[in-house]
RNA sequence: CGGGGUGUAGCUCAGUAUGGUUAGAGUACUUGGUUUGGGACCAAGGGGCCGAAGGUUCGAGUCCUUUCACCCCGACCA
């Protein structure tokens, strides 16, 4: 993509608004920008960044033998009538009308409606195990939507819902999508914990949290550095303990409390986190409510033994930046930037410049590299700071130094900034991309 | 949903206690010139139903009423 011809409306100041660094620099470089309370546009540069990652759960559920789907987002009233949660999950669930008065909800989540899908379609303990996935928008009213893309009301999620004949199948597919989110947000490069969770609303036993680690993060984990242990510190302490844990007196209860919690006995810490990803064993709450039986062996109606995985698609750009930034802007990891490389030309009016410039922009494109060519008439400086806004993980810098034969590559995240032979920047920047 | 706050240029904000020329600044935008390796400088421009609707007044951005939107703290939550 030439910048001349891209709408990447960066700007200098945050809006007033924004407290967080991925809130503020989404909408700065140009990534998002607001609709409403809780609702964001998602321009180009945004928008390829929500593909990129929700092309990457796919792969890796598909992989693991999930099924996509797409269920409507408008939903009748009556199928959460049918379940009661019409009335447990009250106004989160926003609710309209159509022009003959009937009620719908915007689905807030889709336990229901995939109980409904699979009910009477999938009838024999022959055809189960299956796992059914959507990367669909979600809305939950919430009452205060907050922090950008990480606490909006409209957001991208995939919800994905697996049916069983047993309980033992089940918990099989809950660790196997456990392996499947680990190898998901590997790839993200994000540092990521799994702890033990509370179940919430969706209701079910065994549950866990996949939480992206950031200072920022809403959440506080306790986290085993010696083994694997973590869980949310809503599972060990009620709220007036987590008061006091804020208080910094938390050293009593640790002694009472967490020390018991680690096999290993290695010293516990506390880290914040932005959940990302969640699963749920549900059993048949669902299924029994709903009256979604199949045969067995015996040819008895039992109802689906279930588990439900959530991961928050949208919330992981935020989380992403939350993890990844500094003062100047992004720093995207190589799976989600928007273009791996960034050639911008110091001086478009010298020649030399703009030739070799768009000599490299076609020879990596050819290469089906993501690139995009800073042929804006912008001064040096304005385009540096626009491109570490932004967060390219490569800059590729044609400038002055062409005179000599030399140009530069800007690592984003190191912040180096190497010299090399004009002659040799294609094959060195091809192999960075290895 | 409780408590607090804010709506004035694309963005960040002055101006409102005490009503009174043609409503301001910075930034962004346009044009010209000078610059040219870290968000340049000079000059000249364009851009506002002062959130909306009523009201008081000779006169309202400013006072009164209603309403809408947004934000912050809490409670709640992927």
């Amino acid at each position: 993509m030439r910048r001349s011809r891209a709408f990447i409306p960066t700007i200098k100041e945050a809006p007033s608004d924004a407290t967080l660094a991925s809130h503020k620099f989404l909408i700065r470089g140009g990534f998002i920008n607001t609709q409403g309370a809780g609702l964001y546009n998602f321009m180009p540069l945004g928008k390829i960044v929500l593909e990129k990652i929700r092309a990457i759960v796919k792969e890796e559920l598909d992989a693991a033998g999930c099924n996509e789907v797409q269920l409507s987002f408008v939903t009748p009233i009556g199928l959460w009538e049918r379940s009661g949660r019409s009335e447990t999950m009250g106004k989160e669930m926003l609710r309209i009308k159509d022009r003959h008065e009937n009620e719908f909800v915007l689905s807030p989540t889709n336990e229901e409606a995939m109980v409904e899908l699979v009910k009477n379609r999938v009838t024999s303990y022959k055809d189960l195990p299956i796992n059914l996935y959507q990367i669909n928008t979600k809305f939950r009213d919430e009452a205060r939507p907050r922090y950008g893309l990480l606490r909006g009301r409209e957001f991208l999620m995939k919800d994905g819902y697996s049916f069983h004949s047993s309980q033992e199948d089940m918990i099989r597919e809950f660790d196997l999508m456990e392996a499947t989110y680990k190898k998901i947000f590997t790839r993200l490069g994000l540092d990521f914990r799994v702890v033990a969770a509370d179940s919430g609303a969706i209701g079910g036993e065994g549950s866990k949290e996949f939480h992206v680690l950031a200072n920022s993060g809403e959440d506080t984990l306790v986290i085993c550095e010696a083994c694997d242990y973590g869980a949310n510190i809503e599972t060990i302490f009620d709220n007036e303990e987590v008061d006091a844990l804020n208080e910094k007196s938390y050293e009593e209860l640790k002694e009472s409390k967490i020390s018991k919690l680690c096999a290993c006995g290695a010293e516990l810490h506390f880290k914040k986190g932005i959940e990302v990803g969640h699963i749920f064993q549900l059993g048949t709450k669902y299924s029994s409510a709903l009256e979604a039986h199949f045969s067995d062996e015996n040819g008895r109606a039992k109802p689906f033994e279930m588990a439900t995985f959530g991961i928050g698609v949208s919330r992981l750009i935020a989380a992403v930046i939350e993890q990844n930034h500094d003062e100047n802007g992004c720093i995207w990891t190589k799976e989600t930037a928007p273009y791996m490389v960034n050639i911008l030309v110091s001086n478009v009016k010298d020649e030399a410049q703009s030739a070799l410039a768009e000599e490299l922009y076609e020879r990596l494109k050819a290469l089906h590299v993501e690139v995009m060519l800073d042929d804006t008439k912008e001064r040096f400086g304005f385009k540096m700071k626009d491109a570490e806004l932004i967060g390219f993980p490569y800059t590729i810098i044609i400038g002055k130094e062409l005179q000599n034969g030399l140009v530069q590559i800007y690592d984003r995240k190191t912040k180096e900034n190497s010299s090399i032979n004009r002659d040799e920047i294609y094959e060195k920047i091809v192999e960075l991309l290895k």
